[in-house]
DNA sequence: GAGAAATCTTACAAAAATGTAATTAAAAAA
DNA sequence: TTTTTTAATTACATTTTTGTAAGATTTCTC
């Protein structure tokens, strides 16, 4: 489930959104009080942020741009003014997206939907590798699906990692073994099955069984 | 240098285009014919493409459409209409930005280097976290200074991340604490003592004592 | 300085991760 | 089918990580 907060100081607003976006199946927050907010919102590890431009005791864009600074959770900008939009984007605050109040609900979904899609994969380190139907979470080196996580070990991790990033091809035992255990003295063959086993057991847990292809002579393959 | 594709059928305009962004530091270029827009835009490899909305043959909407699908290359889309925008952003192409013809060169400019500069390191986390000193890293959990590199357990790497990520800032024991061990059972309170002792042991060994501050009865900071 | 509170340090035991050995199963070759 | 090769599985020992206990040290207050 996706994390969205919510900085918006207008309680009635914040709560009309939560609802709303909680309804459409994101899992929506809102900061309740703006006395530390870049702090709050850098520990809130949202997925997305959707931030007010006029807030207590604050300059929305200087939050904004010192989120940024630290963290690149997309951020959505909320304006009260059409015609600020022009001039906020020439500053260069590091906005994904900006959008007017009153907030038009169905263009707001559609911008939030459309960020957190190009930011699930975007890049050459995308936060989260997609596994053709689970999701390999980079930050936490757990696997995901839905609202389930599962903890790989450093093993796991550097295997599933490996062959995630050479999805639907062959990749050879000495291929993985090169790096998971590069420099080190000889080790068993036979490690590397134990390992391929354990990774596949909790794939399995995750309801994903068959994932890891054995490709007798030649390898593995993640489909 | 940096690639930007410009795909836009007003032979005039494009070479103005061209003419500009090339002055100001980018590898401008125009297609020339619209014939294969799709295939030509992916085979361009550029680093963002400009595309006009209204090309011959073909729709600029469906274009984006596609050539998101196999590549996530930002796109500005350039639309004639104002009032185009909201509508096209709701549908959803996959388009990074929005600009109005005609073209207000200081707006795009603005947008085209945002775009750029967050893709530039974009899968939200840098690689590497400076630590004033010696860096994080976050792919492969390691503290490193030049050519030495020391392994972090899961709890050391998490309290340096934490600390990392709020650098010259008091973060409270409680922060600390809920950050890594968030819902599980209680966890005696000198288990962070012992932890933070371990991570220090660890910066020590790579030659940086004292990075880790204690503040009595506030916490700890990251010098 | 005495006492209290907070933090550090060391040592140890429990838990988790990892590698190896032995055995079984499956696929390919003969 | 039988043999051979390759990989999977299970069990176990070793190592690493982690949490806790106990005591030492530091800092602050009085």
């Amino acid at each position: 489930m996706q994390k969205i907060l919510i900085v918006e100081d207008d309680k009635k607003l914040r709560q009309e959104l939560e609802t709303f976006l909680n309804k459409n199946g994101f899992t929506a927050k809102g900061l309740e009080k703006f006395d530390n907010t870049i702090q709050d919102i850098l520990n809130e590890k949202a997925d997305l942020v959707l931030l007010d431009i006029n807030l207590p005791y604050i300059d929305g864009e200087f939050v904004c741009k010192e989120v940024r600074k630290i963290s690149n959770v997309p951020i959505i900008m909320v304006t009260s003014r059409d015609n600020e939009i022009d001039e906020l984007m020439s500053l260069n605050y590091g906005a994904d997206q900006y959008v007017t109040k009153p907030y038009n609900i169905q263009i707001l979904l559609a911008k939030i939907t459309g960020l957190l899609k190009r930011n699930q994969n975007s890049g050459k380190n995308p936060e989260k590798i997609d596994c053709n139907g689970f999701l390999l979470n980079i930050a936490e080196r757990v696997i995901e699906k839905e609202n389930k996580k599962i903890e790989l070990t450093k093993n796991e991790y550097n295997i599933l990692y490996y062959l995630s990033t050479h999805k639907e091809t062959v990749v050879t035992r000495d291929e993985i073994m090169d790096y998971l255990w590069e420099s080190e003295e000889f080790i068993d063959d036979n490690t590397l099955n134990v390992n391929i086993k354990r990774l596949r057991t909790k794939l399995e847990e995750l309801g994903f069984a068959d994932k890891i292809e054995t490709r007798r002579g030649q390898g593995y393959l993640l489909k």
